[in-house]
DNA sequence: GCATTGAATGAAACCGATTTCATCCAGCCC
DNA sequence: GGGCTGGATGAAATCGGTTTCATTCAATGC
């Protein structure tokens, strides 16, 4: 019943334990026929390596952290999906943390992951509120990079992200080209979340650029949940003069202004366009399919983890950056003013 | 720069490492003023505690392992974010991992919790493959609990499910008594996935206890994603003689399934009934609405969380069993034959 | 006043790996 | 044959906590 050790197998084998050590981590250093043999009593013995013991060994964990706004079907499922299957190529376990929008967990999470003394942190929906802290980790050992979102040359932190301000802008000005004017924004707190404000600038900036007035009652702020869109988008329908395009920055606020469109008994795009951001797999699925700007979002995760890895086996400080390009999906959501 | 340890911490706080774990673990063991100076020198001092160390000397980590099939957006985040929410809040960190419904993987990833002594496994998407090792898992002191399924009273395993049979059947049987005598499902592979069988099972005793054959040209097997639930259904409308109704054992797939009727110049519920299962949270925003099998999910992932957590403190080895309850949610994608 | 009790603490033995440094030895060169 | 080289291995310190058992000492009971 209890469990065989490091120091069992080599009894065993009739070797020290430095070499069933070596046997394990760094074949290339023992012999052949030793390392034949350790590995055959490993087997036969059920002998189960000591994770903890190692990592107090090491002073390192191999565990890297990521961390997401919200577990409840994200937008950020294929970023995830996308580090948990590079970091097991690798052989480096991934603990994911929900931070549930709020930087008090963040904080807390965090601290955790230096009790871990975990290999690195990527950070999804990151917020400003722990920038500090978040410096501070890194400089205490704890590689941390941030997903999603680009950061300001001046803040001396990894990233791989998009230009959230471009592709706002973009989209919006792509509703204005359309000869829409009065164009309403659904858009994350700005307050809390820096991809939303960054996102309500590039809107912003799309309509001065053509000496559009930003008029606020067009703009509400919520949590990106499908709720959430459908009742902005019900507000915005009640207004004396309603938007004729709406720019959901989120699928899931654009999947839940649909339904409020419907629920109202216009139609999408005839009496209203709508436009969506994020690409999620069920924008293609809705009817009629949603015009987005599509993230890469499985390309964020993989790159972040090759990024994460390099930063970790350099151990350079260097901050690492990456900005990846979206696009506008054209579907069947958008139509001439 | 060095990390400053309990040693030190105890040095300066006057005591010995011993009175700072329990200052830390158990403070009711020490005197306030004891306890206080301790917290002072170790806030002031940036104490961080170390994990490893820890889980090495109590022979057990605290972390608890959670195994879903696949990340990207499935309809266990819901159950997930229940299980980090209640773990948090017991201050359980969880990891989860994602099987990729491979169960090579589940089994190296099975013995990756075995090597970190985790205190116990949640596995959604369970594998029949995999039962065996499951169970010696269990005797090997890992706590093992099955979740969104329900085990025969000879598997001495723990449970948080749903009965996958008996909601199958009674969904199938709504169908048929609206008046369908040509019902198509399009369920997961019966082969890998117990959930899929059960539920294929549950079907195919509806047809029966009304004496209605099962045709096996109306049975696809598909793993649940939009995409191939859209495929099944475009094969499903091709045949000589069509379905009037559809059952998509998973909502993912009935998503999918109503856009291919959308793309045929069909419509639901008109041409075509449809009932999902799983009640994610699209569902409410498809076009019709979606009638569906709700699943308490979140629940499930609660009560997951709960039970396990006393099998943990117990220490015993017998088995929790829970079965929930699913309920049918008629919405607008199902009419009269 | 003395034995008893219990709260607060300390000493020290672990937990199970990793890794540095040293050792041994065979083969090779000159 | 002596000095080198480099591959294979071992000894032992170390990582940073936890926990058992013993000890101290003040308060309590009779």
């Amino acid at each position: 019943m209890a469990q065989i050790t490091i120091q069992d197998v080599a009894q065993m084998a009739g070797v020290s334990p430095a070499t069933v050590s070596r046997a394990l981590h760094s074949p290339h250093l023992v012999s052949k026929a030793t390392r034949e043999n350790i590995e055959r009593i490993i087997r036969e013995n059920n002998y189960i390596y000591n994770a903890a013991a190692a990592d107090l060994s090491r002073r390192k964990s191999s565990v890297i952290g990521v961390f997401i706004p919200t577990t409840g079907g994200t937008v950020f499922a294929s970023t995830v999906g996308a580090i948990e299957e590079y970091a097991y190529e690798r052989g480096f376990p991934v603990m994911v943390s929900n931070t549930r929008y709020d930087p008090e967990i963040e904080a807390v999470l965090l601290h955790k992951c230096l009790e871990r003394r975990m290999a690195g942190v990527i950070l999804t929906g990151y917020c400003q509120a722990n920038e500090e802290l978040i410096l501070s980790m890194a400089e205490k050992g704890l590689h941390c990079l941030v997903a999603w979102e680009i950061l300001p040359e001046t803040v001396p932190l990894s990233y791989v992200g998009i230009d959230n301000y471009q592709a706002a802008f973009e989209a919006t000005d792509y509703l204005l080209e359309l000869g829409h004017r009065r164009v309403g924004l659904i858009v994350g707190p700005r307050s809390g979340i820096l991809r939303a404000r960054r996102r309500y600038d590039g809107y912003a900036a799309a309509l001065e650029a053509r000496g559009i007035p930003c008029d606020p009652a067009l703009v509400i702020e919520r949590h990106p949940t499908m709720l959430n869109g459908k009742e902005a988008m019900s507000r915005l329908l009640r207004l004396p003069k309603p938007p004729t395009a709406v720019f959901a920055a989120s699928d899931f606020m654009a999947i839940g202004a649909m339904a409020a469109v419907r629920e109202r008994g216009l139609r999408v795009p005839e009496d209203i366009s709508l436009m969506g951001f994020d690409d999620i797999e069920f924008t293609n699925y809705t009817s009629p399919p949603l015009t987005t700007v599509r993230v890469p979002s499985w390309d964020i995760g993989h790159l972040a983890v090759s990024l994460l890895m390099d930063m970790i086996e350099s151990g350079d400080g260097v901050p690492r950056r990456l900005c990846l390009d979206t696009q506008l999906m054209l579907r069947k959501s958008c139509s001439q003013a």
